[in-house]
DNA sequence: CAAAAAATGTAAGCTGCATCACATAAAGGT
DNA sequence: ACCTTTATGTGATGCAGCTTACATTTTTTG
């Protein structure tokens, strides 16, 4: 298990970009949203972008009908605004905190350039990093295509189990801060659905879900 | 009509990359590939990026199952491989010559930096490019979630006809190289549908559609 | 130009999953 | 502890579009 979030490429992340280590950069750089709060709207600006310090972060866009797109629902360590970095000067989706309290850590994009310039590892890394977001966004995709709910489900469960599982004995578990909507949300499906499948997984003894943990008795089973 | 496939952002990248124009860069920098050449392999090391001077370059990869997954078809000025650029040293699907013969510049990765070294505003272009390219996927994804299969096709040709189409009259009139498959794997279904549906908007004297071209009588009616 | 291959046209039947409509359970707020 | 909100559980019903199975037309090839 590849632990992916603190630690990217060999490059820690977090210890670069999370401010508290770094004393030129600490006014400002500490946030603190409550549930529901908008940190940026569309056609906001891209000046900046973000890491996770604490709690949980869900990046949406909404269609012409108003049906909600989740892109990514991040946690502590991770991510987001990357965008930015690609010349995007508006924001085309909404990053919502969705957890009580929200902290992040922000980065100017000025700052962000500086400290890549200083940093090359670190450069190369951030936008390893974004080449990463654009394979996952084309799993998923390909995902959408060709598996039906059952394998994407079981897919992204053992996506989870390789990013943050925690092996024990024979299963691996999964801490987790996602409600089934969210998995559903995330594979592209219905709640309803999503609690039926949890519920075969559970049934063939493949699984043992709960709100918080998810165990996975041979993720090969998925 | 944007003008978006020769000149990106005001920066004219085929003049640019296309080697014919730039002595140094002028052997080897053209290669002439027959139908169904692969010009890349998945796994082979991802050491240039490419434009296609002339042809039809399709990017695919195939699911476990060995469905088709078609994530591009690009013709005359389009780039591709692009991920090399962001640190992706294998690349992770196939590039297919489909018309004969197709041309391409490819640009060696170093020179790739060194040109964007040299002009900033071409470098900054090829970011933006990228970012429009995830942008692209993002509205796919969305669409594959939300539309139904004639919504998809009606936008997909909005779009054609936003980026490659003639204003003719009252008319707009799109050149194009799919086939009825091309158009099902890009708007993620199945030949059958598409053919239905063309005929649908024939019947209804939205468009008039001929395998070279596409007539569309106004395009808000799509 | 004939034959083979590729692209397009059409229709009937089936199915995975959305939708709807509730019931129960857990978490959070006061 | 109570009440409200949010999350989860479970059946009944419907339908968009996939599947299958050919027919016809157009393009390519020898």
């Amino acid at each position: 298990m590849s632990n992916s979030i603190w630690c990217f490429e060999n490059v820690n992340l977090f210890q670069i970009l999370c401010p508290h280590k770094l004393k030129q950069y600490q006014k400002d750089h500490f946030e603190g949203f409550k549930k529901g709060d908008v940190i940026y709207f569309p056609d906001d600006s891209s000046k900046s972008i973000f890491m996770v310090s604490k709690g949980k972060v869900k990046i949406v866009s909404y269609s012409q009908e108003g049906e909600e797109i989740v892109k990514a629902i991040l946690g502590k360590g991770e991510i987001f605004g990357e965008k930015a970095l690609l010349g995007e000067d508006k924001r085309d989706d909404y990053a919502l905190a969705c957890t009580e309290p929200t902290e992040l850590c922000p980065m100017k994009l000025p700052d962000m350039y500086e400290l890549m310039r200083q940093n090359e590892k670190f450069g190369l890394s951030i936008y390893k990093l974004i080449g990463f977001r654009i394979k996952k966004m084309e799993r998923r995709f390909e995902a959408l295509l060709h598996k039906d709910v059952k394998t994407r489900l079981c897919d992204f469960l053992k996506e989870m189990a390789d990013e943050k599982g925690i092996e024990s004995g024979s299963e691996v578990i999964v801490n987790h801060f996602f409600t089934q909507k969210d998995f559903a949300d995330l594979i592209g499906t219905k709640r309803e659905t999503v609690t039926r499948l949890f519920n075969e997984l559970k049934q063939d003894g493949i699984i043992d879900y709960t709100r918080k943990e998810i165990r996975i008795r041979g993720v090969e089973n998925l």
